[in-house]
DNA sequence: AGATAATTTGACCGATTAGTCAAGAGTGTG
DNA sequence: CACACTCTTGACTAATCGGTCAAATTATCT
């Protein structure tokens, strides 16, 4: 039962923070959803901040590996399955947008904490893709290239392609976006 | 005198905004800022969200007239300006990211007023590229495609690089994303 | 069982929030 | 000069913000 509390506030900490943003998130509105009083959030993270970085750490972290992780144990076919992720928009919550993203630009210049580990969030998540682009590489599935800079420009299209989805509210603005974006990637094909 | 009140609030505002988010920015801090007192405020704005939705409305209208405008005005070399800005990053603030995605990632899921507005300046953005993509084609100096898409796919990228960029800390990152993306455009050159 | 530690409860705090309002100053017109 | 209108001043409000804390409860260990 220990980690129930604590857990119960992580998840409704990345929700409403997903949704309001860090600033616009209420504590209040957190522990009323989590049912958890104020003082006993308290007892397991010093301050909202601290509370909101492991939340977004956390849960985060756990869906990189989950997604990414997963592609890099295969065997083959490591193009393939990375461009079905990309296509899959099942996973995504269009209206909300993508929660890295979002926190970036609400407070990566606001404060040093949040610069700080959004910054080791992003890289994560551009290195999971360079990772697998080099897999893909390494056993002849993909021509040679720069996989660190063709990462970095996935990443971005991508986190992009998101936006404009939130933007016009139509999912197909970011399936428009990401095919051409594959269209692309299918030049590096073998 | 009586317009200078009016824009100081809306430059006042506008910084604030682009800052701290919508959320963020304190009223008693654009007042400070802009040198006017509340009740003044009120004289002008209803309320702080009409106050902020005009200073967006207002300073991003006139930022894209004055740079996508002019490039609609030329006779010849759209694609070749157009990528000149592109490579331009002396005017932009990687610090603080993209004003207006900034605002849509804040406020689109929370507000039907910022929802509309903001999409209707990311409409207004894409639009002007596909304008000047078009041009480019009447004048022969890009191949036939899908104005429509490469439009939005264009928007995408730079959105997301400017992200990339704000994320990472580094304007290299943009620029490398921006390359890709004007190589890919150059295929088009005729 | 009894002592000790971990956890929960909820009232309370000062600071800050957007917004209100009545009174006064400034300006132009008859 | 006087009336009317626009604009400015700054004190005030009610609500909400994140954070504190001491007492009560529950769990753990000897």
């Amino acid at each position: 039962m220990k980690e129930t509390t604590r857990q119960k506030l992580i998840d409704a900490t990345f929700e409403a923070v997903f949704s309001h943003g860090y600033q616009g998130a209420a504590l209040a509105d957190i522990l009323k959803n989590a049912n958890v009083h104020k003082g006993s959030m308290y007892h397991y993270f010093g301050s909202k901040k601290e509370m909101a970085l492991a939340a977004i750490q956390e849960r985060v972290s756990a869906r990189n590996l989950e997604k990414y992780g997963k592609i890099l144990e295969l065997k083959s076919g490591y193009l393939e399955e990375f461009i079905k992720t990309l296509k899959d928009t099942e996973v995504r919550d269009f209206r909300r947008g993508c929660p890295i993203a979002n926190l970036i630009q609400e407070m990566s210049n606001l404060d040093e904490d949040f610069d700080h580990t959004m910054k080791s969030i992003y890289e994560e998540f551009r290195d999971y893709i360079q990772r697998i682009l080099q897999k893909a590489i390494d056993v002849k599935e993909m021509k040679e290239c720069d996989t660190e800079k063709l990462a970095l420009f996935i990443v971005s299209t991508v986190e992009g392609a998101i936006l404009s989805a939130k933007a016009s509210g139509d999912v197909k603005d970011y399936e428009d976006t990401v095919d051409i974006l594959i269209s692309m990637l299918w030049q590096y094909k073998i």
